[in-house]
RNA sequence: GGGGAAGUAGCUCAGCUGGUUAGAGCGCUACGUUGACAUCGUAGAGGUCAGGAGUUCGAAUCUCCUCUUUCCCA
C-alpha cells in the first residue's frame, strides 16, 4: 500500500467535524455490561436545559472526557452516562422571559399550555446541548442519554418521595421559608444569595405602655415593624432588665407588644433592643416560637404589604418603607438614621430580593439524613480532589437546616400528595391514586406544587442506572467511579447525591469527588451574559479547533483553582497541534516504502543508537508519569509532561538528531522504527486530551485498529529505560548548546560555517566521536575535531566549558581578548559562587550526618563538576593573560 | 463573625509528600526560510518566591504573625 501522507496544513475543523460523526456512527463509546471487566462509571453532571453550553461546561466535560477515554484504552468497561437537567426554576423563567417577548404570560397559556411550551423548549436545547458536547470531542455513551424529567427519573422520584414520607423524613408544615416575590414560589436557603448592600439602619422610639419614655430599636426594615409582636432583649443587659415583661406600644399600628428576653439579642448591635417580626425574618421567627409570640404576617407573596399591614395593606414593600419612615419622623418616632452594611437576599434566578415569609411548605428532615454523608466523607471512603473541599462538605453539613423541597412552579416534578376534599386525608402514594386511602371519597385534589429540581439531581447517580429497577447496569456500574464538578455546587448536589445514596443505595455514590474551579474572564470577572464577557466555546472551537480548547482549559492551573481564561492560551495550544501535526508529517514523509510492524516489534532487541535509546527511555518515563498523573487526577501535570516531552525532547532534538540516518541505508529502517513508535505512543497518551487531531493522524500510521480511542494504553516497559543513555545524551546535547551559544555571542549566523575542537577525556571521547554527525549538523560546524583533553589548545579562540568537555572556537584574527578574558571572568565569577555553595554545604557537619546519602552525593559530583569547570576556566585565563 | 483560596519573571500561572543552579506559556531582545513546522528555529534578558519570626543540616514548600486580593458560609 502506498502511503499518503498528511494534509500540508492542519485544519482542526474538518478534522473534527469528521470525527465526531464517525465516533457516534460506529457508537463506539457505548459500553455493554461486561461482569468480566472492570467497571469505569461516570455520570455526567447534567446541564440545565435553559441554554447553550458555556465554557464552564466545557471544562467540566473536557475533564470528565479525559478520564473516560484513558480508562477506556487502559481496557475498562468504561461508561459516561450523559443528560440534562429540567431545571425548574431556571427554565420557568426562561421560558417566561421568552413569552414575555411574545406578550404572554404563563396564565394565558394555561397550565397545560404553558407545560407545552416548556417542554419544546427543553427539546430545542436538549438537543443542542448534546451537539455542542460531541463538537467538544466528548465520548459520552449516547444511547443511554438521561433527562431528570424523564419517565425513569421521574419514577425514582416518586419513589423517594414516598418513601421518605412513609420513614417520616418528608413532612409538611408551617414555616418560615425564602420567597422569592418575582418567580413567586418558595426557595431552598442555598438558592438565596446575600449581597452585601448598603442600607440604613433605622432607630425607632417605642413608648411604654401607660408611662413616660421608650424604648428605642434599632431595625435595617422599618416596614416589618408592622408585624412586630415584641421586642426582645438580652436577659443579662443591665440597660434593659427591668423592663422584661412590661410592654411598649408599637408606633403607627399602636399595637401593645411585650418586652422579652433572649440569650440570641446581641447586646452590642444597634441598641440592644431589638424588634422581633416572626413572620418576616427566621430568626424572629423561632424566637417567637420560643416564646409562644403570634405571627402577623404584613407582607404577600407579591412583595406587597397586606391587609394586615393596617392602612399600609397593598403598598409595594419599598413604598410603604419610605412613606413609613416620613410617617415616623413626623410623628417623631424616628430618633436617628445611620449608615449599614448588611446582606440583602437575592433570589438566584431572578436576582429579586428575596422575602422571608411563613407559608406551608414540603420538608426534608435533614439530621437524620446528613450522618451517614457526613460519615462516609470523614472516614474517607468518599474523596474530594482536591482534599480541602471536603471541609467545605462537612461543614454545611454538619450545620444544614431541613431542605424546603416545595416549590410554587408548573415546571418539575409534581409533588405526589393528594388531598382528600372530604376528610383532608393526605395520600402519598407511588401510583396515581383514585380514592383516598382514609374515607374512601373520589373527590382527591394533587398537590399543585413541583419539588426542587435539585430533588430529582440528588438521585442521578443510581437514577440514571435505572433505579428503583434492579437493572444489571445498576448492578455492575454503581457506585459510580468519580464525580467531576465545580466547587460551586458542592451544596446543591454533592452533598445531596451522596446523602440519598446513603439512603436508598445504602452505598456511596462514587469514590471521589473530583472538584474544579470556575473559567472567568482575563480580568478574573466570573463570566455572564449581563457584563457581556461570556466566551462561546463553540467560537473557540470554530477558531482554534476543540483540541486547543480542551487543553487550554485543562492546563495551567491547579486542581480546584480558578482559571482565567486568554485567547492568547488556546492559540498556544493550537500551535502545540500544529506541532504535533508537523512532526507526524515529518515521521510519515520519511516512511517511504516501509512498513514497520510496531507492534509485533521488539522495539528493545533491534540495533538501537544512543539516541535512540534516549527517546525510548525518555518516552517510557513520559508514559509512566502521565499515567501516574491521570491517576492523580493531577491533569494539568500530565499535559505538561507531554507537552515538555513532544515538544522539546521529541521535536527539537529527536527529530533533528535522526535526519541524516533518514538518508542513509544502514540503520534507517532502526530510525524509522523508533520514529513510529515513539510518534504511535505519544498520539496515545495524547488522545484522552486531544481526540481529534490524535484520531486523524493515528489512522495515516501504519497498524492495525479501527479507532485510537479503543487502543491500548502504553505501559512502563522496564527494558526501554536506560539511564546511561540519558547521561551521554545530557553531554551531547549540552556540547551542541556550548557549540551554539559561541556563535551567538560571536555574532555568527548559521549561514556561517565554523570549525570546533572539542577536548576531552577518554571517557566521553568515545561519545564525541560516536556524536560527530550530530555534532556537526546541529551546531552547523564545518570541521569538528575531537582532541585529548592534556593537548595543546588553540590562543586565538574562544572558549566554553559544557558537561565537563572543553569547547573551542579558533577564530583567527577575530578575537577581542579582552572581551574574551572578561566573558570568562564573567562565567568564572559564577562557577565559583556555586562552589562555594556547595562547599559551604558540603562542610556542614549537620547536613553530612543527617542528609540522606543520596543528596549528599548529589552534592559532592555538583561540586567536583563545578570544581572541574573552575580549574579549566582558571587555566585559559591564564592562558589569555599570558 | 466563621472558614477556604491566592500573593513566585512585564502578564497568566506551574512547582505533589521540604534537597532544582526556582520553571512554562505569552510578551520582550538578537539572529535565522537548514525540504516537518514562521502556527517555526537558535540564543538571550528578566525573580530577595508579599513582609517578618520560627522549626530544620536544609524552606518558594512546614508553623505562627502581619499586610493585600478574592470566594463561600452566618
Amino acid at each position: 500500500m502506498a502511503l499518503i501522507n498528511l494534509p500540508k496544513t492542519y485544519e482542526p475543523r474538518e478534522i473534527q467535524e469528521k470525527w465526531s460523526k464517525k465516533w457516534a456512527e460506529a457508537n463506539y463509546f457505548h459500553a455493554k455490561v461486561e461482569k468480566d471487566k472492570e467497571p469505569f462509571c461516570i455520570v455526567i453532571p447534567p446541564p440545565n436545559v435553559t441554554g447553550f453550553l458555556h465554557l464552564g461546561h466545557a471544562l467540566d466535560n473536557a475533564l470528565q472526557d479525559i478520564l473516560i477515554r484513558w480508562k477506556r484504552m487502559q481496557g475498562y468497561n468504561v461508561t459516561w452516562i450523559p443528560g440534562t437537567d429540567h431545571a425548574g426554576i431556571a427554565t420557568q423563567v426562561k421560558v417566561e422571559e421568552r413569552l414575555a417577548k411574545e406578550g404572554l404570560s404563563r396564565y394565558d397559556l394555561g397550565y397545560e399550555g404553558f407545560l407545552e411550551r416548556v417542554w419544546a423548549w427543553k427539546d430545542e436545547y436538549e438537543t443542542r446541548i448534546t451537539t455542542q458536547l460531541k463538537r467538544l470531542g466528548a465520548s459520552c455513551d449516547w444511547p443511554r442519554q438521561r433527562f431528570t424529567m424523564d419517565e425513569g427519573c421521574s419514577k425514582a422520584v416518586r419513589e423517594v418521595f414516598v418513601s421518605l414520607y412513609e420513614k417520616g423524613l418528608i413532612y409538611q408544615d408551617d414555616y418560615i421559608i425564602n420567597w422569592c416575590p418575582r418567580c413567586r414560589t418558595a426557595l431552598s436557603d442555598i438558592e438565596v444569595e446575600h449581597q452585601d448592600t448598603a442600607g440604613k439602619l433605622y432607630h425607632v422610639k417605642y413608648p411604654f405602655k401607660g408611662k413616660d419614655g421608650y424604648l428605642v430599636v434599632a431595625t435595617t426594615r422599618p416596614e416589618t415593624m408592622l408585624g412586630d409582636t415584641a421586642v426582645a432583649v438580652h436577659p443579662d443587659d443591665d440597660r434593659y432588665k427591668d423592663l422584661i415583661g412590661q410592654e411598649v406600644i408599637l408606633p403607627i399600628m399602636e399595637r401593645a407588644i411585650p418586652v422579652i428576653a433572649d440569650d440570641y439579642v446581641d447586646p452590642q448591635f444597634g441598641t440592644g433592643a431589638v424588634k422581633i417580626t416572626p413572620a418576616h425574618d427566621p430568626n424572629d421567627f423561632l424566637m417567637g416560637v420560643r416564646h409562644n409570640l403570634p405571627t402577623i404576617d404584613v407582607i404577600g407573596e407579591d412583595g406587597k404589604m397586606t391587609s394586615k399591614a393596617g392602612k399600609y395593606g397593598g403598598y409595594d414593600r419599598y413604598q410603604c418603607r419610605r412613606d413609613l419612615v416620613s410617617e415616623l419622623e413626623e410623628e417623631g418616632y424616628l430618633l436617628k438614621v445611620e449608615e449599614h452594611q448588611h446582606a440583602v437576599g437575592h433570589c438566584q434566578r431572578c436576582d429579586d430580593v428575596v422575602e422571608p415569609l411563613v407559608s406551608r411548605q414540603w420538608f426534608v428532615k435533614m439530621k437524620p439524613l446528613a450522618e451517614p454523608a457526613l460519615q462516609v466523607v470523614r472516614d474517607g471512603r468518599i474523596q474530594f480532589v482536591p482534599e480541602r473541599f471536603s471541609k467545605i462538605y462537612i461543614n454545611w453539613l454538619e450545620n444544614v437546616h431541613d431542605w424546603c423541597i416545595s416549590r410554587q412552579l408548573w415546571w418539575g416534578h409534581r409533588i405526589p400528595v393528594w388531598y382528600c376534599e372530604d376528610c383532608g386525608y393526605k395520600n402519598v402514594s407511588r401510583v396515581d391514586p383514585t380514592e383516598c386511602q382514609e374515607c374512601g371519597s373520589e373527590r382527591l385534589k394533587q398537590d399543585p406544587d413541583v419539588l426542587d429540581t435539585w430533588f430529582s439531581s440528588a438521585l442521578w447517580p443510581f437514577s440514571t442506572l435505572g433505579w428503583p429497577e434492579k437493572t444489571p447496569e445498576l448492578e455492575h456500574f454503581y457506585p459510580t467511579s468519580v464525580l467531576v464538578t465545580g466547587y460551586d455546587i458542592i451544596f446543591f448536589w454533592v452533598a445531596r447525591m451522596v446523602f440519598m445514596s446513603m439512603e436508598f443505595m445504602k452505598e456511596i455514590p462514587f469514590k471521589y469527588v473530583f472538584i474544579h474551579g470556575l473559567i472567568r474572564d482575563s480580568e478574573g470577572r466570573k463570566m455572564s451574559k449581563s457584563l457581556g464577557n461570556a466566551v462561546d466555546p463553540l467560537e473557540m472551537v470554530e477558531e482554534y479547533g476543540a483540541d486547543a480548547l480542551r487543553l487550554t482549559l485543562v492546563t495551567g492551573n491547579a486542581p480546584g483553582n480558578d482559571m482565567r481564561f486568554y485567547r492568547e492560551k488556546v492559540e498556544g495550544n493550537r500551535n502545540f497541534a500544529n506541532k504535533i501535526w508537523n512532526a507526524s508529517r515529518f515521521v510519515l514523509m520519511n516512511l517511504g516504502d516501509l512498513q514497520p510492524n510496531v507492534a509485533g516489534t521488539d522495539i528493545a532487541n533491534l540495533d538501537l543508537t544512543q539516541v535512540d535509546k534516549w527517546i525510548l527511555s525518555r518516552y517510557n518515563s513520559s508514559v509512566k508519569e502521565v499515567t501516574e498523573l491521570l491517576g492523580q487526577f493531577e491533569i494539568g501535570e500530565a499535559v505538561r509532561v507531554l507537552y515538555d516531552f513532544i515538544w522539546s525532547e521529541f521535536c527539537d532534538w529527536y527529530i533533528e538528531l535522526v535526519k541524516p540516518r533518514l538518508q542513509g541505508e544502514d540503520d534507517r529502517i532502526v530510525a524509522q522504527t523508533v520514529l513510529i513508535y515513539v510518534l504511535e505512543g505519544i498520539l496515545k497518551l495524547l488522545h484522552p486530551f486531544m481526540p481529534f487531531i490524535t484520531e486523524e493522524i493515528w489512522q495515516y500510521l501504519p497498524g492495525e485498529g479501527e479507532t485510537l480511542a479503543l487502543a491500548k494504553w502504553p505501559e512502563f516497559c522496564e527494558e526501554l529505560e536506560d539511564r546511561s543513555a540519558e547521561k551521554n545524551m545530557v553531554i551531547l546535547m549540552e556540547t551542541i548548546t556550548a557549540i551554539r551559544v559561541l556563535r551567538a555571542e560571536m555574532n555568527l549566523p548559521p549561514s556561517k560555517k565554523i570549525n570546533i575542537i572539542l577536548y576531552s577525556d577518554n571517557e566521553s571521547e568515545e561519545l564525541l566521536k560516536a556524536g560527530e554527525d550530530y555534532i556537526r549538523r546541529l551546531a552547523r560546524v564545518e570541521m569538528l575535531t575531537i582532541a585529548d583533553g592534556g593537548a595543546e589548545k588553540p590562543e586565538k579562540a574562544i572558549s566554553a566549558i559544557a558537561a565537563g568537555i572543553e569547547v573551542y572556537l579558533p577564530l583567527e584574527g577575530l578575537v577581542d581578548f579582552d572581551k574574551e578574558i572578561a566573558r570568562l571572568k564573567e562565567e568564572l565569577k559564577v562557577v565559583e559562587k556555586e562552589t562555594a555553595r556547595f562547599e559551604k554545604k558540603l562542610s556542614n557537619k549537620g547536613f553530612l550526618t543527617k542528609a540522606p546519602a543520596e543528596i549528599v552525593q548529589g552534592e559532592r559530583e555538583k561540586l567536583s563538576a563545578n570544581n572541574e569547570k573552575r580549574i579549566k576556566l582558571v587555566e585559559r585565563l591564564a592562558i589569555l593573560q599570558r
